[in-house]
DNA sequence: CTGGGCTCCTGCCCGC
DNA sequence: TGCGGGCAGGAGCCCA
């Protein structure tokens, strides 16, 4: 599924053959996967509109088209964000389809529809609630281990359901919640305002080291996900703990445990991580 | 306010 | 072989 370091090699890949096109036409093939505004007023203001540049907030994709307008688009668990030629086949779940100015279309596919497009102002998209407010980027070398302290000591929660709170921090998910509390050494079910400012530097650095080098590895392609040219990453190869329930720690040799925690299955080494 | 649980949705995997 | 059930999960929403 698609988190930061997914996300990020989407938009990276992308920024240079989208940035300076400008959309001709669109088409929803499944209109209710425009969320704000209403799908005929999405087509209406993004036709004509000129790409100005492709970034990331969190899970999100950020795309202002001019006139202080931004598409948004999250890829919820089986998104897919496509640049192809005009010509390509038409995958099934393809629900939106913009033709651009060069004769290539971007393309959004997503099997589970638990993704959305949004169009509008930032501010609109913030006071409608339709673009949550979003923790700081873990990545961003201005986000320090005493900020992530802070915000930890305040958070009655477990350490796994606090960081896939998109309002602590923004674009950890399942995956990278696991593989950072395994690199910090910290039990998923210890409670966030329980840790000791030494332990807070330690997931500190283990979140920037999990994120940062999933995109080096252009993501993780553990499900369906896919980056721009439908290829797949590969940091599946080198989890440490997610996806690997039973099977031995890498560290220790000793099978790793699964459980749920905040509704999500949970992976982690009883041994290492305290 | 906070945290937990339910819901949406399809594909995949397992067992019979 | 085919099919049904269970499971996976991001995040909005509701409720205690």
């Amino acid at each position: 599924m698609p988190e930061l370091p997914e996300v990020e090699t989407i938009v990276a890949d992308l920024r240079p053959h989208l940035v300076g096109r400008t959309i001709v036409r669109c088409e929803l093939r499944f209109p209710s996967i425009v969320r704000h505004p209403e799908p005929e007023v999405f087509i209406d203001s993004i036709t004509g509109l000129t790409i100005e540049g492709v970034g990331r907030r969190g899970k999100f994709i950020l795309i202002p088209l001019g006139e202080g307008r931004l598409l948004v688009v999250h890829l919820g668990m089986s998104g897919q964000l496509r640049l192809v030629d005009a010509a390509t086949e038409i995958a099934n779940h393809t629900h939106a389809i913009l033709d651009l100015d060069d004769g290539r279309q971007l393309r959004y596919r997503d099997p589970r529809r638990f993704g959305r497009l949004l169009l509008g102002t930032e501010d609109e998209l913030l006071t409608s609630g339709t673009l949550p407010r979003l923790g700081p980027e873990p990545i961003d070398p201005a986000f320090d281990a005493e900020q992530l302290f802070q915000r930890l000591r305040r958070r009655r929660a477990s350490l796994k359901a606090v960081l896939l709170d998109q309002g602590t921090v923004a674009g950890v998910g399942n995956i990278y919640a696991d593989e950072s509390l395994h690199r910090a050494r910290l039990r998923p079910d210890r409670l966030a305002k329980s840790l000791s400012r030494k332990s807070v530097r330690r997931l500190h650095e283990s979140l920037r080291d999990s994120l940062e080098v999933a995109i080096r590895n252009r993501g993780s392609s553990v499900d369906t996900y896919r980056d721009a040219w439908g290829e797949i990453g590969n940091q599946q190869e080198s989890l440490l703990v997610y996806g690997r329930a039973g099977e031995p720690c890498m560290t220790c040799g000793r099978p790793l445990s699964i459980v749920r925690i905040a509704g999500r299955s949970t992976v982690f080494c009883r041994r290492c991580q305290r």
